[in-house]
DNA sequence: TATCATATATTGGTCAGACCATTTTTGTTA
DNA sequence: TAACAAAAATGGTCTGACCAATATATGATA
């Protein structure tokens, strides 16, 4: 009466690796045969535990291609926030100011209650994050660097703040804009990050909750900064453009 | 690509017949083998169309007894990532934890930035909560709170952190539990709660940003402890229930 | 060597049939 | 008539096969 269903275990079970970052909006499942043998049940047990997920908004799935999670699982909280951002970029900077009251959070937090399974992690995302450096895509570098931050959110150990804080860094991510490009460009910037995260990260791994607040509130005011100069740059460099070219359209 | 997938397209014809009325709440459904015949499926696809439905809460199964209609209709699904926060209560105190961060910086922002119109909203605000007390719903009261602490992000003026936490406060409404009800009624609690939520509101109202994230946590704080210990009373109070029936069912 | 077309492999979708677990119904006995 | 046991019904799970759509690999051509 009371047994719980194979399909509501295994959906449960997914459930959980979505919520606790697991797996990542967007990211595609193992194949239904492969995900059958690796939870050892049948494969027509596990279609159902996919159909429950599918009619619960959270996966997708796509005959041929495969099964992903679905890219946007709170969409109440972060559509309004994209039109917000299209709108107005100056959003950017109020999400600069959340990320300060979050990240504050998550650094305290990911330092008193992380794993070595976490630290590790971190390690390898920091590294990722240095090899990524200069490619001739700022967008991976910019992943490299949320993935980084996310490995930390995830440390922390509070699936809430997990989720919030990668519907921010998604919402960053796909507005992109020219001068947050050159925050992994323009010179000296890079060392100066790549010593804050290390800052960061050492707090962290060291169990220092404290100072790894303030690593990551130290990170934020250095972006913030960063930010506000290119905008002033860009500006002064648009002006002169249109000294040079006073009648140019 | 686009063709619609048969289990998909009974599961609609099935949800079609209970919204026409067709199928009534609480009606039994005919069994799955003839259900499978009548809509000239294979029973495998027949089960993926009514685990959809039974997880859109329109049906509920009991193996042996046969698939119902459900009784109350649940309403449509919201965000899917909000929906599994409401099945698992310990992710409250995970919403706690991120209000902290994220009210600690509004009303320290509030501090900084109201303006006269925005002071005077939080005080009629605070006033409408104190009417609210008492009443017999609990929901109103909880509702009145929120807005109290809405007009204080909305004084810290940063549309991103104001959205954010209006979609957890959002979250707590929808799903106010037993025991965050008794946050109203135990005894003594709202006394402490109308001093706090005052203490917040001066510091606001007078510019005191330090004193405002003081005050916010000390809140916070206050109401965590209190839920922990709401919850360990009906826990208690279940285990005495216990003792009295032992061998009740 | 790069591009395009075709073949093959992979992956989700559906089916048939068998068996298991739980509940309901039916039949038998006291 | 009530209680118990057996049979039937019904949901749950599994194996294996085949179909439909997509992705990847391979071969041909410019």
């Amino acid at each position: 009466m009371n047994k719980p269903k194979i399909a509501d275990i295994i959906a449960h079970k997914m459930e959980s690796m979505i919520l606790e970052g697991v797996l990542k909006p967007g990211e595609k499942l193992p194949a239904e045969r492969k995900l059958a043998d690796k939870f050892e049940v049948s494969r027509p047990t596990l279609r159902e535990a996919i159909k429950k997920l599918t009619a619960k908004g959270l996966l997708r799935t796509h005959q041929g291609g495969g099964n992903y999670v679905c890219e946007s699982l709170a969409p109440s909280l972060t559509d309004p926030l994209l039109e917000i951002f299209r709108e107005r970029p100056n959003t950017r900077f109020d999400v600069l100011e959340v990320r300060h009251a979050l990240e504050g959070q998550a650094a305290y937090y990911a330092a008193m209650r992380c794993t070595e399974v976490d630290k590790q992690i971190i390690q390898e995302r920091y590294q990722a994050m240095l090899e990524t450096h200069g490619g001739p895509d700022p967008r991976a570098e910019a992943k490299a660097d949320t993935e980084f931050h996310m490995a930390i959110a995830e440390a922390a150990d509070n699936v809430v703040l997990l989720h919030v804080m990668r519907g921010l860094f998604t919402l960053l991510l796909d507005s992109i804009s020219f001068s947050h490009d050159k925050l992994y460009t323009k010179p000296g910037v890079f060392k100066k990050l790549k010593n804050q995260h290390h800052a960061l990260m050492t707090a962290v791994v060291d169990g220092e909750p404290d100072k790894a607040r303030q690593a990551a509130h130290d990170h934020l005011v250095y972006i913030e900064k960063t930010l506000q100069e290119i905008d002033k740059e860009e500006a002064r460099k648009e002006r002169a453009l249109r000294r040079l070219t006073p009648f140019a359209k």
